[in-house]
DNA sequence: TTTTATTATGAATTTTTTTCAAGTATTGTT
DNA sequence: AACAATACTTGAAAAAAATTCATAATAAAA
């Protein structure tokens, strides 16, 4: 009767609110969406919610499923997690580094909740800039890497996580601020501030600066976050930063933040594994955690398609 | 990735040990489930029994996986139930009449249950032989009636409960009682104890008897059935009774049973309903609940086709 | 009221599931 | 140990179900 798809469909319809939004994280059409919800309740001969409302109101019906799939769809996952772990050797290496700094927000919860799952896979992480991270992965000194900007690489391959959207972080009396958007040209006489990488690893660079020839007049360097957007709120720069990793200060109005260019620049991470290890349980699960904890976590994310990055050679 | 139709295969065919068992109980080929479950190992890339051995053994995986089964299904059941009272109304009347006074042995659990579940739905039921129940049912003074012997009343439709095989039980020193089959004409020299019913509503009449033309020397009625197997036993006559009425006498070697002809015989028990109440949820949840408490408690019976009896005119 | 965004629907298409038919393996029997 | 009987596997065909596409209907926002 009711089928395990159903509580996922109901549970994302809970979270997003909408049929369309509940399409595009299941990765599938509206239509697909509203067929499977229709032909359920007519199974059940009974309305899970209501439709006409805007977001979506669940009826008791509804909400008891709902509740039912909080109950069950934990069960699944740790039974599933259990059989993968008695089959393949539960046993290995994740060594991962990370590219983008702001990462660490939503990596350490997926690391503990990995941690408990396989406690025989020796975990290991370094965020240093001192090496370049995907040849490491290349020769075997890494398992995994964080990464907005893929590399078409023999041997890699590219598992999308998530899309967000890098923008300018600005103080409130920035000359900049009146302006709902930032153009390239605006930053030609202010001071970036940017972590401690080359130009080629920004996005802001890769995306915005660079495809319209514009530099800044002056480039800052800083390792925290934190450390960035106080400098930023003191005047003495801006700084790009995606945007969930400015949601929490936006909050707290330490901050303004614009997008980059009219329509604003959408950008996918990536976790990078080795093509043969790409199957692995372990590293499957661990990265099926990360995604799950990062849309628990972050604010103003999307979901990535499941398509592999696009390389123009 | 997991299914529900997964974990009650996995169910079924640890209760049953063979696919082909399985895939009767749930209706299907025997290849079909052979497919579905070589799809789910494909799936988790992992065996899950060993299919050298009879009865079949579990892997780990699994046994992992009936584990998961045995939490999740029944609170899926729960909440379909509790949808199913949330829509329909959830109060109604259930009275219902037995033609068969051995059925009392599975229907007992099977109403406590339901009880629970539908404390709103008024139950009564009565098994006395003095009205005929199924024009009772099409007069709406009763809700439901079980019966083996479906007749095409107008608007009244009948689903499938359970086959079971009428046998003849016998005291272990009756003359009959070395051979391993009876013929119908075995029986025109002996004391026949049965249900104080019309004979046309006697199994052994019905499907064995009558066609042959054979009628016993003597018919004497008893209430009940440990009655009619205390007379068996002493030598005052022989008696037909379904298999799994007698299951746990003949374990206790009160009586022998024999299959009736060569083959046996093989009939079906149906719920008789009105069919504009075919579809209330309480009522389609009582049938649920009786058939599972059935495979539950009987031994010998086999699972009926979905169809509706097939009647001659 | 018009516009925009969301949802519903029917038909076409694709994918999945099931059956059929035939082959292989296993068990139990003589 | 060979035989039959029963149970399971497999690939291809058929049937059923899910998904998409194109479009209509509906609700919210401007």
């Amino acid at each position: 009767m009711i089928e395990i798809k159903h509580l996922k469909t109901l549970t994302t319809l809970n979270a997003t609110g909408s049929l369309i939004e509940t399409a595009r994280q299941l990765h599938l059409t509206q239509s697909a969406i509203s067929h499977q919800l229709k032909e359920l309740e007519g199974r059940l001969n009974c309305a899970l919610f209501i439709r006409k409302s805007r977001p979506i109101r669940f009826t008791v019906s509804g909400l008891r499923l709902l509740d039912l799939a909080e109950q069950v769809l934990p069960q699944i996952n740790n039974a599933e997690r259990d059989v993968a772990r008695f089959c393949s050797g539960n046993a290995g290496r994740l060594h991962m580094a990370i590219e983008c700094h702001s990462c660490f927000q939503w990596l350490m919860p997926a690391i503990d909740k990995f941690r408990d799952s396989w406690p025989e896979v020796e975990l290991d992480f370094c965020s240093g800039f001192s090496f370049l991270p995907l040849p490491a992965l290349k020769r075997g000194d890494l398992d995994l890497v964080v990464t907005s900007d893929p590399q078409p690489i023999e041997g890699i391959s590219y598992i999308p996580l998530f899309c967000y959207q890098p923008m300018l972080a600005l103080s409130r009396h920035h000359r900049l601020a009146h302006k709902s958007y930032i153009e390239a040209e605006d930053l030609s006489q202010e001071t970036l501030i940017t972590y401690p990488v080359e130009k080629e690893r920004l996005d802001i660079f890769n995306l915005f600066l660079t495809p319209e020839g514009v530099s800044p007049a002056k480039i800052r360097h800083a390792d925290l976050t934190l450390m960035m957007l106080q400098l930023v709120a003191s005047g003495r720069g801006v700084a790009g930063l995606p945007n969930w990793a400015l949601f929490e200060y936006l909050q707290k109005d330490y901050v303004v933040a614009r997008r980059l260019g009219k329509e604003g620049i959408w950008n996918t991470l990536y976790a990078a594994v080795r093509e043969e290890q790409q199957g692995m349980a372990y590293l499957q699960d661990f990265i099926k955690t990360a995604i799950s904890c990062c849309f628990k976590d972050l604010k103003g994310i999307k979901v990535a398609s499941t398509e592999a990055p696009y390389f123009e050679n």
